[in-house]
RNA sequence: CGGGGAGUGGCGCAGCCUGGUAGCGCACCUGUUUUGGGUACAGGGGGUCGCUAGUUCGAAUCUAGUCUCCCCGACCA
């Protein structure tokens, strides 16, 4: 992508209204304007993070098992006040109003909805188990939107829904789903971790937050040292007992967030315990039959008897995740994007656009570093050098590469790392070889 | 909702106390200039000062109301 052809709008000075580390960057890195409280628009460069995040968390779904569905935004009053939710959810829950005098309202969450397509089609305990999962926008009309796309009103979300004949089968639906979280976090370059958690208006009896380790984050967590050496698992176990054993390694250490961590009563030795802060970017639930009763979601089972089925449901953050990594990644000079969810591998400046022959270089490297299927965004502006460099440090890419008719008399372009800082002097050839492999 | 703060070109701000018809930096446009970490100079475009009502000869400025945004608390992916 050409920048003079892109539409990034960065700001050199700092919005007022935003306070912390990823809003602030967000905004000036020109990835997202606000439209009102807590509901953003998002702008090319913002998108594309958005987007490479999604499709991460897309496909460790898919490896766990679960379908992809999408679901609508709006939804009927009518499941609501079946399962005794409507009028709990309270004002968090947008309600609106058709012409024809309807009550309507814009999902803040959807077991409902699942739960009414699964009640309608199956019947039987041979098509168990089922987990279904979309990655849509959700609403909740919090009281305090904050943090930008951290806390918005409206909110990328994957969740997804489990169904099982029995509370030990669902237990196994739990545990693929905590694994894949377990993965989709690592690959996203982020250190998460599992935490007991409230079950809250969702309710149940089985409940873990994943939350990344941030100083900005929004809750105070309590949580053992082992954690900061663990590794995500890089291989999916075939069986339940293989899911069991990671999800018990990964729960053996304390963790705790405020809400469930008691002083008092903590046996950890002090020296063990890590205090610290915290993003919640997933939550996992197993609830039994908390819907499917009320909602009478039942299959006939093995002996023919009609059973409830067991439930769980498994929230993860999209939009937050961009808020929450930029939290995690960035330094004085701006964002410095993990490479997995990077909007562009490498930016690559002309710093010399106002010469014909350097131009000419540069646009040669650029088509080429194209077609060899590298995701390039290339500053031909007739911008200065300084500015060039601050704007490439703001919005964070992974690689930096700089032409200017200074290394194009020695054939060499100069390529920095932003995480790192490091600088290397490469052929263009060298160049797209490293890019490439 | 309780407590605090703010609304003046795209962004950051000054002006308000002590009313006289809007200004600065950045960004943007034109020209010249500058070969590597936000180049310099000159010229230029863009704002009915959140909105409504009132006071006044006259309101960004004073008064009342209202809307919006931000921060602290309770809630959450």
């Amino acid at each position: 992508m050409r920048l003079s052809r892109y539409f990034l709008p960065t700001l050199k000075e700092n919005p007022a209204e935003a306070q912390i580390a990823s809003h602030r960057l967000m905004l000036r890195a020109g990835m997202i304007r606000q439209g009102a409280a807590g509901i953003y628009s998002w702008l090319p460069l913002g998108h594309r993070v958005l987007k490479k995040i999604e499709q991460i968390v897309r496909e460790e779904q898919d490896r766990a098992g679960a379908l992809e569905v999408l679901m609508p935004t709006i939804q009927s009053a009518e499941l609501w006040q079946e399962s005794n939710r409507y009028d709990d959810y309270g004002k968090e829950m947008l309600r609106i109003e058709d012409r024809h005098g309807r009550a309507m309202l814009y999902g803040p969450t959807n077991e409902e909805l699942i739960t009414d397509i699964f009640r309608r089609e199956v019947r039987s305990y041979r098509d168990l188990p089922k987990n279904m999962y979309h990655i849509q926008w959700k609403f909740r009309d919090e009281i305090r939107p904050r943090f930008g796309v951290m806390r918005g009103r409206e909110f990328l979300m994957k969740d997804a829904y489990s169904f099982d004949l029995t509370p030990e089968d669902g237990v196994n639906s739990y545990n693929a789903m905590f694994v894949a979280y377990l993965r989709t976090f690592a690959r996203l370059g982020l250190k998460a971790i599992p935490m007991r958690a409230d079950t809250g208006p969702i309710g149940g009896d089985l409940s873990h937050e994943f939350l990344v380790i941030a100083d900005t984050g929004e809750s105070e967590v309590f949580f053992h040292k082992d954690f900061l050496n663990m590794e995500a698992p890089t291989e999916t176990p075939e069986t339940n007992e293989g899911l069991q054993d990671i999800v018990n390694t990964w729960t053996a250490p304390y963790a705790a967030t405020e809400e469930m961590h008691d002083a008092d009563t903590c046996t950890e030795n002090a020296d063990d315990l890590i205090t610290g802060r915290g993003i919640e970017v997933g939550h996992i639930f197993f609830f039994g039959d908390k819907y499917s009763k009320p909602m009478n979601a039942a299959v006939q089972g093995p002996g023919g008897a009609m059973t409830n089925v067991q439930m769980g449901s498994y929230g993860i953050g999209v939009s937050r995740l961009v808020g929450g990594i930029i939290e995690a990644c960035h330094d004085d000079n701006g964002i410095v994007w993990p490479e997995a969810v990077a909007p562009f591998k490498l930016g690559l400046l002309n710093l010399g656009a106002k010469n014909e022959e350097c131009t000419a270089a540069c646009d040669k490297l650029y088509k080429e570093l194209e077609a060899a299927g590298v995701e390039v965004l290339y500053d031909d502006t007739k911008d200065g050098a300084g500015a060039k460099f601050a704007n490439m440090d703001l919005i964070g890419l992974p690689w930096q590469a700089a032409l200017g008719p200074r290394g194009l008399k020695n054939g060499v372009v100069e390529l920095k790392n932003r995480a790192t800082g490091e600088k290397v002097e490469l052929s263009p050839e060298e160049l797209i070889q490293k890019m490439t492999s």
